[in-house]
RNA sequence: UGGGCUAUCGCCAAGCGGUAAGGCACAGGACUUUGACUCCUGCAUUCGCUGGUUCGAAUCCAGCUAGCCCAGCCA
């Protein structure tokens, strides 16, 4: 970090607790429970974690919270390792599961009778709720709290060798049930579960709870800064419980944060899930979803991630960033990287009337005006040739600087042409173009100095490729917000256009999968890794540039 | 209504007692082989509200108000 940007506070923190001597170095984690597909709020909470590692020189460990075998599935573990890998955050050799803490953490708990600081109880999870109070009541005491510690310790014991059902016995924390936080009303720390675990296998039935096994692990792998989100805040003080009744030496410290929220995402599991189920969206990847994999698949890279991440800030405000600060940073990301290419998305023929017929020649186009390093390409340029349909107008309105009988524009990278008018069917719809260029203007500039307005984009119409384009927008109604007054989605109607006729310039046939373009005019593209194996590739549209799909303005 | 947390421009967000950074968005203008990009310019006499302390308060104190979280044998 440079010395100018401002901390953030979990920074200032560090810096403090660094001072202090509280620890003499930074190891973070990312701790998710393997039970769903990474979005773009982890994104924020992997960054942080790694990137704090990073500018401290410290250690960033990857542990999946698999405390709980009823939720959790192997093929999130792999998904969830590929997700974190793509977006950059390097775990090297620390990927841990808490399921191999398990016998200490059973450990830890017998260490917690022995002290008398945990109990078991033959409370239902029903009594259990009536017997914990209300937000405004104290709670009442367990009868199983006065049980000697020899006896807790028998019944744990057969807690663990399977003596009891689900739900007949639960190991409880003795803190204090009257306090004014809930989360210390002598909460469970172990549960019963005869449940086969994607781990550990049918090793154990008993499973301790995250407030008692979370601490656990990250003291155990010596985190020393245990991030986290605002939910957390309540459990911060049953987590600094574990760790010192465990007395442990330098216990990390948890600091919570502010999740991150998107304007017109759904981010909402269920919502999701919904979503999937009823065919709205094509899997969990759909790129107008805002997963990892989503993201990835409609072209954003890891760079346009961390950019975002960045701008976004770290605070303990809720708050919900503007879905156009995404844009921007994959459109900042990509603008020098990538090369400009030309694709009419809805195609028009344009015929030059005085270029010679049969005749072909190759126009050199660079790849990127900003970047040379992206070299050049050829394109074959011929007597017909498609344009966009809206760059060409019979009767234009003002401030119109394309292409209407009489005005001379600039094919891009090729010739000036003089539009001669228009060829139309029985129904009015322009079928053709008409125009003459001027042979000296080769290469888009003329000898004499003068000059257009308006440039336009051209592929040629023998060698073109025809290619499918989706473009995508938010699939949320941004007029109407997110929720319908009945908690349903309001769902934007034209949130997935595909167009079947577009047609690339040739060398864009050889594209392959994830691979992304500029087009001009249109904004940026990715080829779609699903559909990229036959013939022609698909393109996504990953954003389109800030304004140039808006049509002049009807002025006057 | 018990406890915890938050409140600075349309959206994020710095600021930590010395007189409101920055980014996104937006609006003008210049430039342009696309109207994009780039480049300029503009954009909070005011920091949820009300009092108080102080020479001086977004920053300290008090009292309000609003929002979020907590009563899983989920994480």
């Amino acid at each position: 970090m440079s010395e100018t940007e401002s901390k953030n506070f979990i920074e200032q923190m560090i810096d403090k607790d660094l001072a202090e001597g509280v620890y003499d170095t930074v190891h973070t984690r990312f701790p998710p429970e393997p039970n769903g597909y990474l979005h773009i709020g982890h994104a924020k909470s992997i960054l942080l974690n790694y990137g704090l590692a990073q500018k401290y020189g410290g250690k960033f460990n990857m542990r999946f919270d698999d405390t709980n075998p009823t939720k959790e599935k192997e093929e999130f573990v792999e998904s969830i390792k590929a997700d974190i890998a793509w977006l950059g955050a390097d775990w090297e050799d620390r990927l841990f599961f808490a399921s191999d803490y398990f016998e200490q953490m059973y450990e830890g708990a017998v260490k917690l009778i022995k002290k008398g600081k945990a109990y078991v109880s033959d409370l239902s999870a029903d009594e259990i709720r009536e017997y914990r109070g209300t937000l405004t009541e104290p709670g009442r005491e367990d009868p199983g709290a006065g049980r000697s510690v020899e006896e807790n310790l028998k019944l744990f014991g057969e807690m663990r060798d399977g003596k009891y059902a689900d739900g007949e016995k639960v190991l409880r924390a003795r803190i204090d049930m009257a306090s004014p936080n809930i989360n210390m009303r002598d909460p469970v720390i172990y549960r019963v579960a005869h449940m086969t675990h994607h781990n550990t296998g049918d090793k154990w039935c008993i499973y301790p709870m995250y407030d008692f096994a979370h601490p656990i692990e990250d003291a155990i792998e010596g985190i020393t800064h245990s991030i986290c989100t605002l939910e957390f805040e309540d459990h911060r003080p049953l987590y600094d419980w574990v760790v010192r009744e465990l007395e442990y030496e330098r216990p990390p410290r948890q600091i919570e944060f502010a999740k991150l929220y998107l304007t017109n995402v759904v981010t909402g599991k269920r919502y999701i899930k919904k979503l999937v189920e009823e065919g709205i969206v094509d899997g969990w990847d759909d790129p107008r979803l805002v997963s990892i994999a989503a993201l990835r698949r409609r072209g954003f890279t890891p760079e346009s991630i961390k950019l975002f991440v960045d701008l976004c800030g770290v605070s303990k405000a809720n708050s919900s960033v503007d879905y156009a600060m995404l844009e921007y940073c994959i459109r900042e990301d990509l603008k020098l990287k990538r090369p400009r290419m030309m694709a009419v998305l809805d195609p028009v023929k344009l015929v030059i009337d005085n270029y010679p017929e049969g005749k072909t020649e190759l126009l050199t186009a660079p790849n990127n005006l900003e970047n040379e390093s992206l070299g050049s390409r050829q394109i074959p340029f011929g007597r017909e040739l498609y344009i966009e349909r809206e760059d060409f107008m019979e009767e234009p309105p003002r401030k119109y600087f394309r292409m209407f009988p009489g005005n001379e524009v600039r094919l891009m990278n090729a010739y000036f042409v003089t539009c001669t008018g228009c060829v139309k069917d029985a129904d009015g719809v322009v079928t053709e173009v008409h125009c003459t260029y001027d042979p000296a203007s080769k290469g888009g500039n003329s000898p004499d100095g003068r000059k257009v307005k308006g440039t336009i984009h051209w592929v040629p119409a023998g060698e073109s490729v025809k290619a499918e384009v989706r473009l995508y927008e938010n699939i949320i109604d941004e007029e109407k917000g997110v929720y319908n007054p009945d908690g349903s989605l309001n769902l934007n109607p034209n949130s997935l256009k595909v167009l079947k006729d577009c047609r690339l310039e040739p060398a864009l046939a050889d594209a392959k999968a994830f691979e992304s373009f500029q087009f001009v005019r249109n904004g940026f593209f990715c080829v779609d890794y699903k559909d990229s194996k036959e013939g022609a590739p698909v393109f996504n549209r990953i954003v389109s540039l800030k304004s140039s799909f808006v049509l002049p303005k009807k002025e006057d």
